[in-house]
DNA sequence: TTGTTCAGATGACGTTGTCACCTGAACAAC
DNA sequence: GTTGTTCAGGTGACAACGTCATCTGAACAA
């Protein structure tokens, strides 16, 4: 690690890292460029050698989160002993995990894109891959013909489940119900539907 | 307009105005306390006056968002001449059309509430009422045994929807298929599900 | 009439994102 | 090996921001 290029990805990197840590920890507001500066071991002003601005790095943390979660689904899917409806629980369920274990991550990946166009593109092309990842898990369980349509119903009610969850607009108190009991609800009703039709 | 606490309340409303416009046409960001107050009227240090906090200015916002959706639902599940199915689709048009036309807004009214626990408690109780209202929309359609798990899932759902298109990670390239078109699905099933169990 | 309350104005402070400029070391060309 | 260049990083500076302490003047109660 004597390289100059060397020396820069490991700068980037660590920005990265500790943007993302200070998100965890503290919300979009304590991601603060001095602090990341700081955790990563550098001053205020080198951050600008490596993103545009502040919300081009947050952008590239969200395409990376989204990375990540592409390549969760794809290992789902590629499960051998796994049933189609085990896959589909599977993949659902990280989804879930994220934003339960990540709150401010899980909103800054479904929000719209911000900053720099290339950050952008970066965030836009690791959510198509994390889609067509789950496509594939759908297109498993329910015909071709359908596939879509039920795994837009299914990746977009799931996002609204554990959106709520996050927020706290899905108190258990009012609604009586889990969001595993929504997830499974639905799942069921996407299965009779695609066996029936 | 002359007495002192009108004058005051008619700065209040201002304020909140300014802050609602403000949000609506530079999103987030461009909500400042000083340009609120500009706008209002006022100088920088005058909204501290009606609120504690820039926070707990904006959780008001989204409380009085979500008391005029509570009122829409409400108005639609008093129409006498409409369906059940019918007021359903326009009660979660009304969540749509929020998305659409004020996208900040609707993603601060799912947000969680911060700030003053005045304010915070404004807003859940503002989303309280939504939910009720909405509740009884969906007890019209379906059996009272499950009717919190059925508008649950619309809700939860709807709000997905909604949620990623307002973000763009909807795309008409993508999936092919139209938010409209989900939701239509969606209560299809349930209406359903319904009938059947 | 007099004292009080309170909405609003003003000055100030620390923090933030961002830029222009500087420094030193890695690198390429000779 | 010398020399010129590139570029990651450091530093000073700026405007804008949220927030607070303090002041002022008018509405209000006595």
């Amino acid at each position: 690690m004597i390289s100059r290029a060397e020396s820069a990805a490991a700068t980037r990197r660590a920005l990265l890292d500790a943007a993302a840590g200070l998100l965890d920890s503290g919300g979009p507001d304590a991601v603060t460029l001095r602090e990341v500066g700081a955790r990563a071991g550098v001053t205020r002003g080198a951050p600008y050698r490596h993103f545009p601005d502040k919300d081009s790095l947050l952008t590239v943390v969200a395409a990376e989160a989204l990375d990540r979660l592409a390549d969760q689904v794809q290992a789902v899917c590629a499960e051998p002993q796994a049933s189609p409806a085990d896959k589909l629980h599977r993949a659902l369920s990280a989804l879930m995990t994220v934003g339960r274990r990540q709150p401010h991550l899980y909103r800054l990946m479904f929000a719209s894109p911000a900053g720099d166009p290339a950050a952008v593109h970066a965030a836009i092309q690791a959510a198509d891959r994390a889609m067509d990842a789950f496509l594939a898990v759908v297109g498993d369980l329910v015909g071709a013909q359908h596939t879509r349509q039920f795994a837009a119903l299914l990746l977009t009610s799931a996002h609204g489940i554990t959106d709520m969850e996050v927020s706290g607009h899905l108190s258990a108190d009012k609604w009586h119900i889990t969001a595993e009991e929504l997830v499974s609800t639905l799942v069921s009703m996407i299965d009779r539907q695609a066996r029936s039709g």
